[in-house]
DNA sequence: GAATAAAGACCGACTAGTTGGTCTGTTTTT
DNA sequence: AAAAACAGACCAACTAGTCGGTCTTTATTC
């Protein structure tokens, strides 16, 4: 009646992301998800194509999530913020997919590793595009590499696995809106940023630093 | 009369920087070589060691170099750019150790990554202490949590082990540029930022956007 | 400087344990 | 009754690491 293949996924996600993937055996998620070599091997094909399955989860949530905030919205600024705001969120909701996604990547097959880098490739295209698309409308600084500022944008809140935890300092709420803010204040051209700014960013919970 | 101990870190840092830890084999590395089990065992304790002397060069070198740009510079401005554009330059020349260091830290035995720990830990906090100093100061924007801006940094650059190629269309100079500027862009003042960035940016290749 | 001794560098067959995966059979659902 | 869901003994392949032995370099003595 419990639902086995779900049980392994959840199981397999928690050990993965304490131990890695090459540092738990199938035999260990078969002993913690309570079912056996027959059980596993019954709804996966092979360990790797579970390792597949949970990088596909997360990636196709996080590209859905962007294309929605990229069709909502209107103006670049607007987009890069919820673009921004809702990837940051992921962070929360998927942390265990993460971790293994952006460490285990290394160990998919060919065809498991082609699927998944066009799918994230696309994600990193809509961010380049956004940031392109706000030069051009001369909302964003022209002076500034589309490529390179997108990767720093990926890159800072790709880190947030690496350090974010439930219960921290932060909520992941205030780590998206800083970082929007962080984001905004690169990308608008500085003459534009304080001003138009304070409606943007309703300042929350900053003034505690003393 | 070749010094093996460099040869095989080297080969192995290749190898690990292709297929991971787990994707590689002792015996790989050995045949990979030009050696013998007994030669690598001479030389290593384990492949654990190895794979910890990997991580503490790397780490060790980082934050010497930061350690030097702390003290050579006195204003905070000064300093995180110079520690900025010193982490960054580390990609071109650590490269396959980086990949190592962030994506096989997990399998770090618990004694080499308490070291290991420590000596990142350490170089973590003096990025926020940087930042903290310019806020104290009154360079930096007071308004900005020290954690959260400085994770920001952190992730910006530590991310650049996923995306840099040596052959790719920017040259490591032009990304640490642009991520200096990007980051005084949302460090400093937005009054103080356009006018006191011309003499700090000397903008070199940015006007071939079209 | 030749002879000898000692230490370090290296070799490779071997082992004990683990790994992912299979296969036959049983139970449970449709 | 047939098909799907699961159990668990089994296996071939591979793993990190060992160990007795050899070669090469260095230190010491005559």
């Amino acid at each position: 009646m419990r639902d086995l293949k779900e049980e392994i996924l959840q199981t397999s996600l928690d050990l993965f992301d304490l131990h890695g993937f090459h540092g738990v055996s199938v035999n260990q998620i078969v002993e913690a998800s309570g079912t056996s070599k027959g059980g596993f091997y019954h709804h996966f094909q092979s360990k790797d194509e579970l390792l597949f399955v949970i990088h596909d989860t997360f990636i196709t949530y996080v590209f859905k999530e962007a294309q929605a905030a990229n069709v909502h919205h209107s103006s670049p600024t607007q987009k890069i913020q919820a673009i921004i705001h809702s990837f940051v969120q992921v962070f929360d909701l998927y942390k265990p997919h993460i971790s293994v996604f952006y460490q285990e990547s290394t160990y998919l097959k060919p065809a498991y590793k082609a699927q998944i880098k066009q799918k994230r490739d696309e994600f990193k295209n809509m961010i380049f595009l956004v940031i392109k698309e706000g030069q051009e409308s001369g909302e964003f600084r022209r002076e500034l590499p589309v490529e390179i500022t997108g990767m720093a944008v990926l890159g800072m809140v790709n880190w947030i696995y690496k350090w974010y935890k439930r219960d921290g300092a932060y909520t992941i709420d205030q780590i998206a809106e800083v970082f929007t803010d962080l984001t905004l204040h690169f990308l608008l051209p500085s003459s534009k940023s304080p001003a138009s700014m304070e409606d943007l960013l309703h300042v929350p919970f900053f003034y505690d630093n003393k």
